[in-house]
DNA sequence: GTCTATAAATTGATAGAC
DNA sequence: GTCTATCAATTTATAGAC
């Protein structure tokens, strides 16, 4: 049986109201309508908007870097190690398109403390794929000038995709993440 | 002599605190401060702030569509054309950070109306690359599944730079717009 | 742990003097 | 075309009853 807690409620209104309207322009109100509580409940489970927030964005990008850290020990083969982890970040940003706009686009309106812990996690996102694609160069399978920026790049792909996936649109994330998968292998094999 | 009117002084402040802050984490009277003037004398010269974000917007789509309009001209060769596309579509990102920032982030602050004006600029840069890369499949130079799909994320390399470059950063936009025009290529060329 | 009521500050926008 | 002063509404967050 599944228990869902006030707190649990808010946190999941916060994410509907913050992928809606942005942090900035969202009340504490709204979040308190949309979770069926008094504005002033709200304070009994978090400490402020501001709170709400960080949890929201320290747990995505908790499960954006789980994902991706799977992905990357899927295989040791390098096409398919990278076509797992295009493939998992991508499907994971549409999948979770309302929680990855939050972490993408509201990084700038958590505190300087919580910025800070979250971007550790933003870090290891990054170097994992710089891994993969150092280790694949390593091993003769990938040609890849500038690493960092390849890195970059794909990860791009699967983050560009809050920007306007809605569920329920005319391509699936499966769809996507396939073609992200495909043009990853085209970016950086070698030939 | 270049006169600078408080008309473009305010949309020049409009643009720091918008790119900065957001549009709705921006007060009226930061814009007026950082114009030097009073919060009263905005309102002489734009009705609102929301007519501020759509001037900025418009005129940032304006731009980005003639960019890659000239770049889509420039050759009939698809894959030095290509190439031109995605470097000065990148580039623009880079050179025009903080506007691209607001083009590509606070669409959904405009009023319904000015919506749907600045969509049909969104609908012809997409027309734009996609037309580019089904002429050079036609031309038997590309080979590309998913013309919209990858046209897409064709333009995700250059749209997501607004998340986090910086002038006077550790890479230069010339370099990170090279970069892309190379994976630009390698997506699609037929080998 | 929920509510109603409200404090204290800030917001977009306007009035009217100069 | 700029200012000071201000309105009316809204904001985050708290107080205190139940």
């Amino acid at each position: 049986m599944t228990t869902i807690t006030a707190r649990e409620r808010l946190i999941n209104a916060a994410i509907e109201a913050f992928a809606e309207k942005g942090f900035a322009g969202t009340t504490t109100r709204d979040i308190a309508s949309r979770a069926g509580m008094s504005p002033a409940a709200v304070y009994v489970h978090h400490d402020s908007k501001e709170s709400l927030l960080f949890t929201v964005s320290i747990e995505g990008h908790r499960s954006a870097l789980d994902v991706i850290t799977k992905a990357a020990a899927s295989s040791t083969d390098p096409i398919e190690r990278l076509r797992s982890m295009v493939y998992d970040f991508s499907l994971w940003h549409a999948d979770n398109s309302r929680v990855g706009r939050i972490v993408q686009y509201e990084y700038h309106a958590l505190s300087d403390e919580h910025r800070a812990e979250v971007a550790t996690f933003r870090r290891s996102i990054e170097k994992t794929m710089q891994d993969a694609l150092a280790d694949g160069v390593g091993q003769g399978v990938l040609d890849v000038d500038d690493v960092p920026g390849t890195a970059f790049s794909l990860l791009s792909l699967g983050v560009d995709l809050v920007r306007w996936f809605e569920p329920g649109g005319s391509r699936s994330g499966d769809q996507l993440a396939s073609l992200h998968a495909d043009l990853a292998v085209r970016m950086t094999r070698r030939t």
